[in-house]
DNA sequence: ATTACTAAATTCCGAGTAA
DNA sequence: TTTACTCGGAATTTAGTAA
């Protein structure tokens, strides 16, 4: 972490500092204080208030006993942007949108089908994880499914051929249910169901994992 | 800084790994390309990965080129404290309130005051810094003024005596002006002024870092 | 390709102390 | 009392590799 600047090495000491001065204001303490508050020696104390001098991120006024030390302007703006990158993970709740599902229970085809060791491998190289070698199925609104659908890029499985017969690319959408975030809803480009029926993988048995039931309803987000 | 905890030690990496992954989804990654994103060598960051994992700060599933991460909610309660800590830093402005005046030229009983050095030496230990020996006269709205004072507590600078008269005590009110902090508003116990007018001190001349003339309006936040 | 171990290089910290 | 310097030791980083 060579490249760190000044203030990112600093920014606990830095935001300790505002909480004590706030932004605009002077105040006094010393550096025997400010080691007692906030942690390390007096001289490391010493150390990191004259780099951050240096840097111009604090002032400093000497004063009888200990100084007067005041945030600049430049390292409120610092501040400042690691208030939005905070906030913008928060606030940005990154979804696409979400669906509500009612749990069905299926014929074993999935199970059949992601089993394959064809599928298999490639499950484990693009999505990260080795599936159950069972599916979750669903029953969706059609429209509105295909409506989020458009808004999202699929992790492509590709098909494959056997003596036998072919088997068909699947498009893989990665979701999050309520708070299991290893989902994935797998839409075959052949699919065996109606539209209106998806499935679902995930490292872990999704019925036990989420406590379900036939007929249960489920929310997916994508 | 012994007492960091492993959130403390490793908040920018993990506010990385937050803007990459998201709070409530996985992403795919791996040390090098991580060491190139964020800094540091591929070692450090693999070594801060299973720190942050064994804190369980974040969770790891191997993929075959690289890892799949997530972000734990402990992780995420820890990035909103902080989210929060700095918001209040910019929400409160800490203004306890603020008053408009007009500048007006004293004549000169102020800066005859200041610069006796039984004041100039307690302006010194308590204020922090040696004001420029003059002040600036402000023509405020008294009730207004009496109001805010009464929210705030004071720098009392004591009077004394001298063989041939007796100096009154001093209080003085820390105030901002523009992006100036180091302004201090003086109301002497026996005041020369009616009610109405207050005078300010600062180590600097504040006509001039202020760019100020008789008549203009100025406020001050307290 | 990866991740992660070991050991050497480097950085950082803090006790002692001067000013 | 302060702040801040020196310097030895602790902690961290990274190069070289193994797996």
């Amino acid at each position: 972490m060579s490249e760190l600047n000044v203030f990112d090495k600093n920014f606990l000491l830095l935001l300790h500092l505002a909480k004590n001065c706030g932004l605009d204001r002077s105040c006094r303490l010393s550096t025997l204080k400010l080691s007692n508050e906030f942690g390390g020696s007096q001289q490391t104390i010493s150390r990191k208030l004259r780099e951050l001098e240096e840097a111009g991120l604090i002032e400093r006024f000497p004063y009888s006993s200990g100084m007067e030390l005041v945030i600049t302007s430049l390292a409120k703006k610092y501040l400042k942007t690691y208030l939005n990158q905070i906030q913008r993970l928060f606030d940005e709740p990154e979804l696409i949108g979400s669906i509500v599902g009612k749990v069905r229970s299926g014929l074993g085809e999935g199970a059949y089908y992601v089993s394959l060791s064809q599928y298999m491998k490639q499950f484990r190289e693009k999505l990260g994880f080795t599936p159950f070698s069972g599916t979750l199925n669903l029953e969706v609104n059609e429209v509105e499914f295909q409506k989020i659908l458009l808004n999202l890029t699929p992790v492509k499985i590709d098909g494959f051929k056997t003596r036998k017969r072919t088997f068909g690319s699947i498009n893989c959408y990665r979701v999050k249910i309520k708070n299991y975030n290893r989902a994935v809803l797998m839409i075959p480009k052949r699919s065996v169901h109606k539209g209106n029926v998806v499935e679902l993988i995930a490292p872990d048995v999704l019925r036990d994992e989420l406590n379900l039931e036939d007929g249960d309803e489920l929310k997916i987000d994508f």
